[in-house]
DNA sequence: CTGAAAGCGCTAACAT
DNA sequence: ATGTTAGCGCTTTCAG
């Protein structure tokens, strides 16, 4: 049988509440606390983390809410959210809502059920109306309109760099390949300020914003490239979606980066040690992880909260550009 | 303030209990079935999960242990797990154990303080050690001395394949480049098996076998070729590695699949969507993960469990082999 | 079929 | 500084 707080107590000659004092740090005589803490050590006792939750209302749990942790950008950032968690004590409920507004609910049913003390979330539906307004929520990159707390990576600097370091490199003709849906989301700014520098800099441009889900993606990608012959700098919206594109440039017989350059967004490494798998502009997801974990507490304590944290990006070489 | 079963119970005139047996599906009058679940709707009440774990000593939580999710392979894995799982109405703590073994420790402590139900684990630690018996545990590759659960996919079968095809398209000089640690894990049967078909059908053949961590991997992988340079057929005990070894052979000047044809092991995908990286034997990660789910609940129940289960790899045509 | 009541192991308020 | 006690919200006998 495990040994309880009431064994402990019995076997030290003290009351629970001096058992308690004990595991929560309190300060006890130190005579006592010798007691106790040997009493622990020969019944191992481990403290009962749900009897606990019941009088404080805490789980010391925070919900990780992503489509997929498969894709490596999301695994990458729940591995710095787990890490950084894991360091205040709390654990994490990995919830994988594969976009579906229905599953997200049946995660919020859970969330609501288990006393998660907050959720961090990657998420494109309108997860706010279900989620109650007392459980702290932050968002990555999608805007809510109620007051979510929303962390994201600047994408309007992103934007702007991806065309400078293009222009930088001789490009003439610039093009944008990304894809959208409806929601308002961060993500947009690296069409509208990648558009809106070359414009500035009187420089040709071509978009193919996709709306989601894609149909027929090979052949639109190849027209758009056929109807723009002249097109010599590219800017993916995200690194997958540039690799893609670069698989039906390569099918036209076109070079990278001598005939077309290439740059994509993320920054995705397929796991720690490994590298980028092409230029492209890095969102700094460790960073990005911490910002989350320090509002989420924020939001748990009652302090104060910053409702739009951006956290600027960096430009990676790779070998999808000259030089 | 949240409603408990009392105020249903008030609500609907009925006693706690027979709000509990409603919540548990146990069989009631019809009519008061209709009172009770209307009073629910009424106050929106969700059953508190740890007031009930309390009592059932169950948390309806599995927590899978991984070096790091960030790793395709494992997040492909837990996107599996949690899938399962999530289906039979449990939830998932994710933890990085990034192969520490004090890192594990703080997780198997956190698994016995929060009444997880059990564990699936990939781990190549003594965790076995630490993990008390009565905690179910499926361990994903690594054999323990202990009676643990394990689900692998099957590397014999995979060396042999990999010789196979090798053999089929012409290869003469064989070789297998690997890591390898000390510990017994079926992993080590892809260099074994490689090996044993290689010279049952007389072929030449050379292994480079590195002990973790790897120290000064270019210029060892870069000698190996160089001092054997027929080698025409390589098998690499995982796709990472076989892609790192690939980066030296170009370095070498020799051209893949032209000049040496390559196979990796495990069929990583960088997401759903997405292609294998190159010819490889792919894990069948999502069986897997059905079967250690399976092995889990099966321990959890009290029914019998298979102790060893070793699942059929596939092989996958990729852009690294002839044909 | 259903109400009443006894805890599960802990924390926190109240005494001393 | 520390012992005592009242619950937290639920499940589960035990009666009826």
């Amino acid at each position: 049988m495990k040994a309880t707080m009431k064994d402990v107590a019995k076997l030290a000659g003290v009351g629970v509440g001096t058992v308690s004092r004990v595991i929560n740090g309190v300060r006890v005589k130190d005579s006592t606390l010798k007691k106790v803490n040997q009493s622990i050590q020969e019944l191992g006792y481990e403290p009962d983390i749900y009897a606990r939750g019941m009088k404080t209302n805490r789980s010391n749990t925070i919900a990780l809410i992503v489509p997929t942790i498969w894709h490596p950008f999301f695994s990458e950032f729940g591995f710095h959210v787990e890490k950084e968690l894991k360091a205040l004590g709390y654990k994490i409920f990995l919830c994988n809502s594969t976009g579906d507004p229905a599953v997200e609910d049946e995660y919020i049913q859970m969330i609501k059920q288990n006393k998660v003390d907050g959720i961090i979330g990657i998420t494109y539906t309108d997860i706010d109306k279900s989620v109650s307004s007392d459980i702290p929520f932050v968002s990555i990159d999608r805007h809510f309109t109620s007051k979510v707390t929303i962390v994201a990576a600047d994408s309007k600097q992103g934007g702007e760099i991806a065309f400078n370091e293009l222009n930088k490199r001789g490009c003439q003709h610039f093009a944008f390949v990304g894809t959208h849906q409806d929601k308002e989301s961060e993500t947009k700014n690296r069409r509208i300020y990648f558009e809106k520098s070359a414009r500035r800099a009187g420089k040709k441009i071509s978009i193919l914003d996709f709306e989601e889900p894609i149909i027929d993606f090979e052949n639109q990608v190849q027209k758009f490239f056929i109807d723009n012959p002249t097109i010599d700098g590219l800017f993916g919206i995200n690194d997958f979606l540039a690799m893609d594109v670069m698989k039906e440039l390569e099918k036209l017989g076109k070079r990278i980066p001598e005939d077309i350059q290439v740059i994509g967004f993320d920054g995705v490494k397929l796991s720690e040690e490994r590298e980028y798998l092409m230029t492209t502009i890095r969102q700094p997801l460790e960073t990005m992880a911490k910002v989350a974990v320090e509002q989420i507490m924020n939001a748990i304590n009652g302090d104060p909260i910053d409702y739009k944290t951006i956290i600027p990006v960096t430009f990676i070489e790779g070998s999808t550009t000259k030089n």
